[in-house]
DNA sequence: CTTACATATTGACAGACATCGATATGTAAT
DNA sequence: ATTACATATCGATGTCTGTCAATATGTAAG
C-alpha cells in the first residue's frame, strides 16, 4: 500500500462521493454515473484512478463492470490513519 | 471537518513526510526545513495549507514557530476511515 | 450482421498547484 | 541602530490533473 497514491486518489470530490456510494454495496459504472454530475469519460477516468491506488476493485458481468471498495487496502490505511494518534 | 480539505492536504508527498515528523511531537520549521529536500518558502507555503485543513496547528515562541498535530481533526478523520469498512 | 448499450481510451484544454527566488515582516542579540 | 535569524508573502513558472467531446472496444439482443 503506497499512503501517498492513495490520498491522492482521494483528494477529488468525485471520487469522495464514488466512495460514499460504494460503502453501501457494489455497483456498476451506469449506477455511480447517475448520481454524479459529469460525464461518462470523467466517471472512467476516476474509476482507473480509485482502482490503481487499489482503493476499488472491478468486476465484469457481461458489459457491466461491477465496483466495490477493496477493503485490505482501506484497512491498511486505517492503520496509518490511527498511527498518526 | 471537511474530508477534502484534509485528503487534499494529505496529497503531497512532502506534506507527508512532516506529518511523520511530526508524529514524533511538536517541532520548529527549521527543523522541519532540515528533514525535507524543497525551500524554506515552499515549506511555509506546505505548512500553511496543512493549517487551513486543521490538520496541524502553530504556536509561537519567540521567533520560532512551533507546530503539531491538531488531534481533534485527525481522530474525526480517523472516525471518517473506520466508516469506510 | 446490425443495432443498442456499457465502458474505456485519446487528445485537447483550462485551472490548480508545487516550487523557487526575491523580498517583507517580525524577533532577539550586540 | 544594526545585524542576524526565523518565517511569511509575492510573483513567476512549469507540471499535473479534472473535464469534455469524439472515438474505440466489447457485449448482448434482435
Amino acid at each position: 500500500m503506497d499512503k501517498l497514491d492513495i490520498v491522492k486518489a482521494l483528494a477529488d470530490s468525485n471520487r469522495l462521493l464514488i466512495i460514499e456510494e460504494l460503502k453501501t454495496g457494489e455497483k456498476c459504472a451506469c449506477e455511480l454515473l447517475e448520481k454524479l454530475d459529469c460525464n461518462q469519460s470523467t466517471l472512467s477516468h476516476h474509476m482507473k484512478q480509485l482502482c490503481e491506488a487499489n482503493i476499488v476493485e472491478a468486476r465484469k458481468d457481461g458489459k457491466w463492470i461491477y465496483y466495490k471498495l477493496k477493503m485490505n487496502t482501506i484497512e491498511e490505511f486505517k492503520a496509518y490513519v490511527c498511527s498518526l494518534s
